[in-house]
DNA sequence: AATAGCGCTACTAATACTGTAGCATCCTTA
DNA sequence: TAAGGATGCTACAGTATTAGTAGCGCTATT
């Protein structure tokens, strides 16, 4: 799967808007995983697998791929971690943590 | 593809955290493209296949059964909308508007 | 020199998505 | 009362993506 280039068509989109890019791109498995799981500290290949409950490593591959070329992960010595953007983007999805508490509450209690 | 209803298992997770669930709903083609769109307004089925640059019908009904029935989106009389829930979850997203445009520019004019 | 761990690739099977056709139903308008 | 015309949605075949497993090439340790 090609990578979701802001400025260029994606998949399901011709706009070339970037918050379609941006939609491809964590609308694809384990991407919104990945960079919430590496918020928790950086991670080696194999680390980072274990924290998304053994993922196969031919996805997380390609997925750090691609989120390496759209400048939210980088891989250093110490492994792989967000970068600032990355960060940025992370900080922005946060509050998803406490919000599924509520709303898996409110969907199984039946709040109806 | 299963609903991921939180408390169970996941594509992808066992523990059957809500955010995990999330995650997994959220990963799917369209879901969030589905949200996004739907808070432009609401909009009956085929109104809705155009916002989304011609998604399938079959997609785009699978992903709203999905929405039903996780209490994001609501059909009415109007057409498909998002529910209080659902614009509770477009208000945390949101910011990814503005925060991709500036992504954009970093990536394409290449601030290396 | 053998062992163990690592990042990652290769490959196949299983699953998800795309694209098109079209059915059933509900308006219009004649 | 019936012939369009639009709508919500389903069916299905073809294609693309993901899951799962094996294992290679490398480095570090023993």
């Amino acid at each position: 799967m090609s990578i979701p280039m802001p400025g260029e068509q994606v998949r399901g989109s011709q706009t070339g808007k970037p918050i379609m890019a941006l939609l491809d791109l964590l609308g694809r498995t384990w991407a919104l995983g990945v960079v919430w799981q590496l918020h928790q500290g950086s991670a080696t290949f194999r680390e980072l697998q274990q924290r998304c409950e053994q993922i196969s490593p031919s996805l997380l591959n390609t997925r750090l791929k691609e989120l390496k070329a759209l400048h939210l992960v980088d891989s250093t010595s110490k492994g792989y971690q967000l970068t600032e953007t990355g960060e940025q983007l992370f900080a922005i999805i946060s509050p998803l943590g406490d919000w599924s508490r509520q709303w898996a509450n409110q969907i199984t209690k039946g709040n109806v």
